[in-house]
DNA sequence: TTTAAAAAATGATGTGGATCAGTTTTCTGA
DNA sequence: TCAGAAAACTGATCCACATCATTTTTTAAA
């Protein structure tokens, strides 16, 4: 469980840097990054930040899962990527000047530190290495972002569905996929109670299994191939 | 019209750099670019790089128009930004080390120069203004790809006719909107047919008129209107 | 434990837009 | 300037998915 306080998580012994953007920092300046951030504990479905405001700041997910999202015309929820932790976000408004195209809130209770614009940007100037991991981070993402958008004009719910369980996989690793139906039906791009029957439709195949709201990967293979490919 | 040779264009003298992310650069490094970069005259419809592939450097369009999409899984395109004078493309993979993962192609005749890989990753590391370009260049792709992504999944056709209109009319500036009917369903994410019937239904409405397959827009606020907000 | 509210599930119904099968118009280059 | 090809357009049909309206289950708080 985790703890419901301000704990200060120290940079050094972070588990979760290693798959980070901070992960190649050496030990100065992994200390400087810890002496620079603050670290606050965010409840289930917490808002982080929200579209339209302007970024004073990153934050990094040092444990939990958070949603970046948009909100469509009718107040619908469309969710762009799940963050997991060792993620930083929130760094793409601030590095373009604009206001935040995106919102984001915890799908479970998580710990979120965060890094100061000017203390950011002073290590973006000064470390080559953090620089780069930022910009294959932002081309990792603008590639995942086309393939989104070609799952989303070309293929069926039910392929876009398949996909997306395999990102899920990839997301929750050991643990059973575990999020709300709306926000399962929000990232897919579909409406909730569609989202429902295919579920219930892959369960019937056999190929997912669900207890409640957890869902559990049992044919990988065939979900991959229903999707039309994966990775 | 362009010329149609491999004639060198001058980076100094070249009238669309303003607008581009080597704007920033001072006399020195433009000469040095200018220097290591080739210009090749492409033709209508003529493939610049292909999914998959490896980059082995960047393109940047001097004069004329590139789509970039995406192969969906029956080979259907999916459009995902329309490149005009002054836009560095193919970068993306570059720094990600991955290989493309987008196709592009000219939409009409196009004069574009190529830098090498090795250049550009010279002037990437030596040049803090051009970093600093790239940087807000990528985040601010990214920010339009999550609007992209939301406007497919929450928007009609007609109301995402009536955006990519917007975004065209921006791209083509004072000219037509000139793309074939294919293509621009490809952008909008349909149909051809459906394309077709809907840029019936505009003209008729007198949002547009059309001469066979030049596009005009008459009344901008009320395609914004219907687009559901622009900008 | 009870209970009210939220989430999940089911059923019925309507339609936006894809698909297929053509015809007509516009390009292109010989 | 003419012929073949490609693009644009039209019409008919169908179904995947959204929407609305309830019911059932789960969750969380009193």
């Amino acid at each position: 469980m985790v703890e419901k306080s301000h704990k200060h998580v120290n940079c050094e012994a972070c588990a979760v840097r290693s798959n980070s953007i901070f992960a190649h920092l050496t030990g100065e300046d992994v200390a400087n990054l810890d002496h620079h951030k603050s670290c606050q504990f965010y409840k289930k479905n917490q808002t982080i930040f929200v579209e339209g405001s302007y970024p004073r700041g990153v934050y990094c997910v040092n444990h939990g899962k958070v949603k970046i999202y948009a909100l469509g015309d009718e107040g619908k929820e469309q969710i762009v990527h799940i963050a997991k932790a060792g993620e930083v976000i929130g760094f793409r408004a601030m590095l373009s000047g604009e206001s935040y195209k995106l919102s984001a809130s915890t799908l479970e209770d998580s710990n979120i530190c965060f890094v100061s614009k000017d203390d950011f940007l002073n290590m973006m100037d000064t470390l080559p290495s953090l620089r780069n991991s930022l910009i294959q981070e932002l081309s990792k993402e603008l590639g995942e972002r086309a393939i989104f958008i070609t799952n989303l004009a070309q293929k069926t719910v039910r392929e876009r569905l398949a996909y997306s369980l395999m990102i899920l996989a990839d997301i929750y690793g050991d643990e059973p996929i575990n999020l709300s139906r709306e926000d399962l039906a929000n990232f897919v791009g579909t409406a909730t109670e569609t989202l429902i029957r295919l579920l219930k439709e892959l369960k019937e195949e056999g190929l997912i299994d669900t207890q409640t709201r957890k869902i559990f990967i049992t044919k990988k293979e065939e979900l991959i191939q229903l999707a039309g490919g994966y990775r």
